[in-house]
DNA sequence: GTCAGGTAATCAATCGATCGATTACCTTCA
DNA sequence: TGAAGGTAATCGATCGATTGATTACCTGAC
């Protein structure tokens, strides 16, 4: 059974992600989640509150997500294509998440939204980390470091803005393919200087991730719990 | 001098990039324009219909300097590496104009979106010929057209999101790193089977394009001229 | 009888847009 | 030269509608 709850921040994160924070009236997420907009106030503090709410969760969600998937990677090819895969994996699935994510961080209070920019910042660190580590040791070769990083973030969160589930590309191949491409991207190449391909790298299975983020979405649940405090 | 009616768009650019477009009151635009909000109306028709003109004007602009760079260029390789480099360029120089462009088309009407979106499907039917030409040719070797399409675009359009003109990276740099990693993206490679980079194709000096943008804005502000029509 | 869950009515504030009135400037003709 | 007439620019005030948020009141389950 879905809760009166749960049903509200389901409408609020898809009217914010369909026509933007500032354009979205509570009597809006109320129609949608079916009660008035009084009784919106049963389970939420401030429209922003909930905002923060959405964007941290999902925030808290990658980033978990892909700290799980970092575990046992072998070297920093296979560590930087688990990032890809699973940043492609959850921007394809977690769309409306990712979509608020990436555009509503400026209709956030000071405070909530040094709260989001933490988590996105320890989750950048796993790219960047990645990114430096694969160049020492010579697997990877491209000569600046921030524009590398960002230019594969950019690349990856961009397929929230236009992957559709129904399209005409699974996200097996997907998530191959952005691997491919980054590992291009950075001029990524084996021992005997051939150029690596996804098939170089182990990358577990992403779709056995539909459950973790699920399981996932509950712990996030306790973590940030409930409203933001003002 | 500069004119009331351009510090009026120039006030609404500004604040549309940074706060949006429904978080944007007219009373906000009037007071940066240093009118009132009444005056404001002698200089626009709807709040929309400003959006829609610097949206437009922008557009046409990206347009027609990638055509006019794209002219006299050997092959796909050097079309591509054009095309990269134009658009990295207008994104790092233009950027409030790009991040309207990106992020409002929801807040346009049928009528008004209809026409943005066929000036940026005009644009990247100059990217897919470029692609789909190079991979035809041998010259670039990737599997999905679509998605390589739509990452280099995402790739380059981010930059608007992150550069400034102030931090160490000056656009020369910027736009060879950009080649290069839109080459390794989609494994260019000369006929030699040698990786291409950015010192294998030809790529008109940009800096001379802050003339053109100047010169082309105006054109363009005879074309769309005036206001979308309602 | 109490309390969580819910509603309808309402609050002050702000929204985009329009109003009539006024100012500043430019022609035109005697 | 200068008065008349026209037009573009600008103002403060205000319109009806909508905003986020709050209140008082109701209902059914335990």
């Amino acid at each position: 059974m879905v809760t009166t709850g749960e049903r509200v921040e389901r409408a609020a994160l898809e009217l914010f992600a369909e026509k933007g924070f500032a354009a979205t009236g509570i009597r809006e997420i109320a129609e949608r989640a079916g009660v008035s907009s009084g009784a919106l106030y049963h389970y939420m503090g401030t429209k922003e509150d909930l905002l923060a709410q959405v964007m941290n969760r999902g925030n808290a969600r990658l980033l978990h997500l892909a700290e799980a998937a970092l575990a046992g990677a072998a070297g920093p090819a296979e560590r930087l294509a688990r990032l890809v895969a699973v940043h492609v994996y959850v921007h394809a699935h977690a769309q409306l998440d990712a979509l608020v994510i990436d555009s509503e961080l400026r209709s956030l209070g000071e405070e909530a939204r040094s709260r989001v920019m933490e988590l996105r910042d320890r989750y950048e660190l796993l790219w960047r980390n990645a990114l430096s580590e694969g160049r020492a040791a010579g697997a990877f070769r491209f000569n600046e470091l921030g524009i590398a990083r960002l230019a594969l973030l950019e690349m990856c969160t961009g397929v929230a803005r236009w992957y559709s589930p129904r399209g005409p590309v699974d996200d097996r191949t997907l998530g191959e393919t952005f691997v491919d491409m980054a590992f291009g991207l950075i001029n990524a190449c084996g021992p005997d200087d051939r150029r690596l391909t996804h098939a170089d790298v182990a990358i577990p299975d992403l779709n056995g991730l539909a459950a973790d983020i699920a399981e996932e979405l509950a712990k996030v649940g306790e973590t940030t719990g409930g409203w933001s405090e003002t």
